[in-house]
Formats: structure tokens, sequence, C-alpha cells
DNA sequence: CAGTGGTCTAGACCACCGC
DNA sequence: CGGTGGTCTAGACCACTGC
């Protein structure tokens, strides 16, 4: 069963879509919509706060609301959490074969800092080169605590999405990362596997993984090309 | 007069970071919470909704709402968008004089297709280098519509932020951006005037913003070194 | 001032979860 | 099954805006 404030902002959008009520417009007061879509005001403004939300409505207290042309979708956008696997997928790129290096390390003063442990720490270290097109397009360098991968790494053929891996084999579901957005130098040996091309340049994610409590849990460092990938995001005040 | 339900936000705020209600615990029921702030169920919830929106509680249908760990507040966020000044100022670096180059053009189709012009109108560009602690850190390219920039820059004494001149001058409020991430490359002639030093490296943001009614209204490049500024961004699924 | 959206209420019923 | 959050209602009053 849909919800009713959820059939009624539908029925706006499809309005909107259709032409029905043109970009610009004012719409009816909440009180008059409300009655013509059989719902309460309360209903009403329910759908109409997603609508405010996803920049579709913009909403003047004491005036009405309006109608505002919708902002272009960003395609695979840099807000949205999404694995590398992924990003080569909507680049339209044949994912090739990722060659992996695991291993057992303890931690440094870094990654402990954001996982919330101890320096020295055993973690485990997981490493790929990610090709797409027969080339190299990304390198990436996961750490997780060891305390709490267990032996998950050992037991099971990893593969696929590492988001997902965490959530079936560790009970934890990754929904926030914290990224900070860097341009490494070309001395960067890990930025250097990637620069095959002249006009070649490299874009580093490094970020903290948190789960649905807010949980530190993976810390990784992703080197992508920029020649193959877009970061989008945006911004607002 | 504060919103009810404002207040309620804020009370159940403090009893978090007093430890009343430690992290980990189950709130007592909304009903029961309801009761005890002495406003109806509805309002009660509509204070955790907006704590659930920004990450300090987790409500469970079914289950119950728990107190979860805030995440740490980013320092200047770039979904957050503010101007270069205001990114120099909570750098903590002393923000000195930009030179400035500005002149009239017929714009570009890239720049026509983002500000939804025809290829050839006439456009404002202005050009800064900000510069820092006696260095340049940022070179900025700003294009704006002739037809809606008008004789404001003549007139009046350009300072100070854009995004305010544009509210007070030009009455539009800009309150979005959709922004291109792009590592330049050091052939790029704007790119070149930040690389003094060996480390340097520099981050390019293409933007459109946008005003209130989501009216694209300035096109803008922005070059700013990454070993002065640091980027960062909260992804979510 | 009239009309708009913003807030609040008390009560009802439904959907989900764990036992 | 009992308890939790999710939705919905009808009505009331308040706050803001423009004329």
């Amino acid at each position: 069963m849909q919800a009713k404030h959820h059939v009624v902002k539908q029925q706006l959008e499809s309005m909107m879509e259709s032409g029905r009520i043109r970009i610009g417009e004012r719409l009816p007061s909440e009180v008059q919509m409300a009655k013509e879509f059989g719902v309460s005001r309360e209903t009403f403004r329910s759908a109409v706060r997603i609508l405010e939300e996803e920049g579709k409505l913009l909403v003047k207290h004491g005036v009405g609301t309006f109608v505002i042309p919708p902002l272009p979708v960003i395609p695979s956008s840099l807000e949205k959490l999404s694995s590398v696997g992924s990003m080569i997928r909507s680049a339209q790129l044949d994912e090739g074969e990722s060659r992996v290096s695991l291993k057992t390390d303890s931690c440094s003063k870094d990654v402990a800092e954001a996982l919330g442990l101890e320096p020295g720490d055993p973690v485990i270290v997981l490493e790929r080169i990610r090709t797409a097109n027969a080339e190299p397009v990304a390198y990436s360098i996961n750490t997780i605590s060891k305390k709490l991968a267990g032996e998950a790494f050992e037991r099971g053929e990893f593969q696929g999405s590492l988001l997902s891996f965490f959530e079936s084999q560790l009970g934890r579901k990754i929904v926030t990362a914290d990224s900070e957005i860097c341009v490494p130098l070309h001395i960067d040996r890990n930025c250097q596997r990637l620069l095959l091309h002249p006009q070649t340049t490299v874009l580093l994610l490094k970020q903290v993984h948190y789960d649905e409590a807010n949980n530190p849990v993976m810390y990784s460092l992703d080197y992508l090309r920029n020649d193959v990938f877009t970061f989008r995001i945006r911004r607002t005040v």
C-alpha cells in the first residue's frame, strides 16, 4: 500500500511534467489542493515538503507555492556514495579484472585515528588495481580493522563490491563516507601506476566509511583517473 | 517565538550532550516522550525527524529510536556553497589583494549551454588572482550574462563576495551550484599561475551557479591550490 | 486587511519487529 | 501478540506577505 502523501507527490510530479502546471506558476492554496486531492492539508503538505527538498517546488511563507524548473540530474554525483566498480560501470566502461593483494598489517597513526583504533593494531589491507577497456583506471587501498573483519576475508571468496561484502558477511551496512578530495603529486608511487598517457590526471579520495550507527568501519584511498571519470557535486548554501 | 518542535529538538540535543541519554540507548516511545515534553506526538516527531536528518538519531520502524554518535563536523565542506574569499578566511589565511580584470566578451558554446544563452551573446568576464599571505592561492574566472548583469559592474565599485553582490545589486540570491571537480593538466595556463612551489597541486572547479528559482546565473572556473585548501565532502547512499 | 503557508493538537488506524 | 514507529485526519490558531 502506497502512502497517500506519496501518491499525491507523484500526481503533482506528473502534473508538472505534463505541463498541467507550468514552471513559474503558483499552485492553488494548500487548503484548496488538499480538498481537490481528497486528503487532509497535512498530508498534502508532506507531499509538498518532499518536492521542495527535491528542488521542484519553492514554498514562500505568506505568498504561495511555486513550480520551479528542476535542476539537471547529476550523473554519478560524488555526494552519492558508490563503489569504484559501479563508477566504472556508470562511466560505460567494460570493467576488467582487478589484481588483488591482501595482507595483514599493523595500522598507522592516521588510520588508527580515523577508525578509532590504537596505532599498531592489526588491520587487513586490500589493494586493487581496477581496469577498464584493458587499461588501469583506478587504484584502491582499503583498510579494515582485523577485529572487525575477522576471518571473513580468509573463508570467503571476496568478490564484487566491498560495500555489499560488508553487509552480507559482516552485517555492517556502509551508508556514509567522509572523503577528502586531493590532487596527488606526480611523484606519488600509487598515482604513477595510472599515469600511462600524457593527458591523464589523477584524483585521490581519502575516505572514512561509516555504518548506519555512525561507527567508522573502513579507511580507503582511491586513486581515480580524471580523464576517465568525471566528478560532480551539487553545492548549496 | 520559537516553534515548539524546535524547543523539543534543542532539549533532546542537550540531553544527549550532557549524557542524560547515552549513545546507543533507546529513547522511550514517542507517545511517552510526547507526554513528558507536554507536546503532541506529531510535534515530538518533527523534532526527531530533524535530528534524524542531522544524523544524531536512528529511527527503526517497529523497534525504537536510538541515539547514535554524531559524525564529525566537516570543516568547510565542499557541499556547502561558499565563496573563494570565505574559503581563504576559513583556512585561517590573511586574504590579500585580488588583482582584477573585467571585460565584456562574447560567450562560448560551453558557457552558453550552461547559462541558457546563445553562443556569441555578450557576457561579462571577471578574472581574479586571489592572494593570501602574499602568495597567489586561487585564480577565478566568472562569467555572467551581460543582459543579467547590466551596468551593475560599471556603476558600482565591485567588492567583496560575488555572491552578496548578486543579491544586493541584481536581486538574485545564489543558493546552488553544480560543480565539476577536475584535476587540470600542468600545461594549463591558468593552472601555471599558481604553480610556484614543487609540492603545489591544483584543483579546478567548473561551476554553474543558480538562483532560488533554479535559473542559471553565473558560470565560473576556480583554480585552487590543494596545498593551501582542503576539500572535504560527506557522501551517503 | 485578506490570503497564504507554518505550527500544533488529540485521536485514530496501519505496518513493522521481536518474542 | 504487544509495543514500536508511520500515516492520516479535521480543526484550530499563528506568522508572514502584499495590497
